[in-house]
DNA sequence: ATTCTTTCCTGTAACGTTACAGTAGCCTTA
DNA sequence: TAAGGCTACTGTAACGTTACAGGAAAGAAT
């Protein structure tokens, strides 16, 4: 490849390509002393034992005896003994490998990152390793997951985005394969998942804003495809007939939708004389552009139209408090599905564990002042 | 579990052995029909050839007739055949990983999905997998890659957020494992990087604050420990002298630092006699939290201050148009950061490859609207 | 006719691990 | 005393792959 430019870069950049390395003052291709990684063989001849002794002894295997069980855990220890995951891989046929499969799309703020960080977490302390897969939503929906299966590259396979009927839940509870994901299916199949409880979560989003005094309230929900826009709207639903408010639909628009588009559709809809004044947003970014849109209306939030949000980060409390926030936690939905999916791997853990990640939407110091105050700043 | 442990398996699933055909109804967990991975003793059996042709052929050895890898490619073609990663990797000692070493702290609004993003499209048509793995920067900062190196976990190794010194370079040059970094260092290895050119950033900050009017300049840079900080500082001073500005010194905070203390500090800042009329900012959120405290002393953005950013995502075009943005492309850096450390591996990249890119801090409309006035909105 | 080349293919061994089927030695029990 | 049963350990084989040394067949050169 010598200096030649990636394809698939961006315009604006300068490759300085310095194929030239003929100084040679440190020959760097050969490592000075390679040190060799014990393996068993190594251990059991120091210690004097077979290899099949010194394997049982680290998997404390009850025909060992103790006194040589500490012997070769000392050894081992000493030596900085890793067993060879190709061995053991090849042996056993469980490569210790969960593979995260992420879409591109609709990146929230980082919450991949968050999810990617509690996966590790996790995995670290259970000595398996995350894969990270990219899927292309274009393109067949099964695609990824179908590769990982068929190369066996994963013991056990975490997903997102879940669609009411999910041709990946099927596929691979058909195959048998452990899977565990964010979201849940209307589908009856029983695996493990961890879900925000999006329902609970639209339902006191109402609340909040009919305790701000609003009254005529619209909800900027996820993409229709998704599991959780239907429980979302259900929640919202019940939230407005509870409390007996008015329900502005909006069309056209989800919280996947480019920012431009869900602006001008939300610059529309407040325009209009039945304009609402509460707006529930199912996504980070999709707040910003509604509230954008508002207030390209000439609408002042707080003053005129209320947003509550879901977020992951703390953004929106730290930059923009007068809308209201309810987290939702990815780090830790991360934590739980490595746990769930290992678990489950290796016959721990239920099927049909799941977690339900109960909304609390947080009431800032500024918030509280409106509502004691009784009105509107 | 049901059934007896499958005694081998292929790859990384547990097949439970399909002669056993007992009760057909639904046992949980049994498969229907386990598909057996075709492995090269499958292809030469069906080709009537041996499993070393057959391997050859695979890989398009000269001493194998063109007919026969023909014959041999379409057999393996037509069982949907994939080398088993654990023999070749138990065989070769090529693991075919790539490791990613991400700290937890400062995520920069996805920075890192982006970085992750970038990588794995890069990976998956190079036949390489992604593995993400986490370092509590509290703890030895040589941990994760020393554990990944005497593991054997990777074939290379990529990590970000250099220091002038780094230990890790140092480390992983001394061992002879192919790394490459976002970012590099002072130390005069020569070693595959990919660096976003924080001095031309800064530089052109400072140059685009002047065309704006700006007179008296404040940086809030980088934590002094990492590689970058030392050339934006560079970058601004430079900036600054070129064209006869002012230096203020901010003092005590860095753009990781929290939220509440870069607000505090500029809010103090600003409200000095000599306060900055324009601010140049290594991240993103710090950003937000010195606007937010430039606002809290009661001045307006585009009236008595501007900031610059360099920023991953659109935020800020989108929703702080005011505030200026420079891009920096996080998935552009993983392409090329997969592309480099595979090249490093497999021997077609030469070492010192690495990657500059340029800043370019982008005019919006509003902006360009201002400057055309010659002032200030 | 013999030797040498070239072409195309093959068998064996080994990577590190674990399942399995032993075995030697000793201690109980009848 | 013999049979049986523990305890503590061992050797072999196999997982799927590739490096290596070789070898048969056929044509070319002597």
């Amino acid at each position: 490849m010598g200096g030649a430019a990636p394809s698939g870069t961006t315009g604006g950049f300068a490759l300085i390509g310095n194929m030239v390395s003929h100084d040679e003052t440190r020959s760097e291709d050969a490592p000075a002393q390679p040190p060799v990684r014990p393996t068993l063989k190594t251990i059991a001849r120091l210690a004097g034992l077979g290899v099949t002794t010194v394997s049982r002894a680290l998997h404390d295997a009850p025909d060992i005896g103790e006194e040589t069980k500490a012997r070769v855990r000392r050894l081992a220890e000493s030596l900085g003994y890793q067993p060879n995951r190709a061995g053991v891989r090849l042996r056993t046929g469980r490569s210790h490998v969960i593979a995260l499969v992420l879409a591109t799309e609709a990146e929230e703020l980082g919450i991949n990152s968050q999810l990617i960080y509690g996966i590790s977490e996790a995995l670290s302390s259970l000595t398996y390793q995350l894969v990270v897969m990219l899927h292309d939503p274009s393109a067949d929906p099964l695609g990824p997951v179908r590769s990982i299966v068929e190369a066996g590259a994963a013991d056990g396979i975490l997903f997102a985005r879940i669609e009411p009927d999910d041709a990946r839940v099927r596929f691979l509870t058909e195959r048998g394969v452990p899977f565990a994901t964010h979201g849940r299916t209307d589908m009856g199949i029983v695996h493990p998942y961890f879900d925000f409880d999006n329902e609970a979560y639209a339902e006191s989003a109402v609340k909040r804003l009919a305790s701000l005094g609003r009254r005529r309230l619209a909800l900027v929900g996820p993409p229709p495809h998704l599991a959780y826009a239907r429980h979302m709207a259900t929640g919202f639903c019940r939230g407005i007939s509870t409390l007996g408010l008015e329900k502005v639909s909006v069309e056209g628009i989800d919280t996947d939708s480019p920012h431009e588009r869900i602006q001008a559709e939300v610059q529309r809809l407040m325009q209009r004389a039945d304009r609402p004044d509460g707006i529930v947003s199912g996504g980070a970014v999709a707040a910003l552009s509604v509230t954008a849109g508002a207030e390209a209306a000439g609408l002042v939030l707080g003053g005129d139209f209320d947003v509550v949000v879901k977020e992951s980060s703390d953004l929106f409390r730290k930059f923009r408090p007068a809308i209201e926030t309810a987290r939702e936690d990815f780090r830790a939905a991360g934590r739980w599905l490595a746990q769930a999916i290992v678990g489950r791997i290796e016959g721990t853990a239920d099927a049909d564990i799941h977690f339900l990640d109960v909304p609390r939407i947080e009431v800032s110091e500024t918030m509280d002042e409106r509502v004691v105050a009784g009105g509107i700043r």
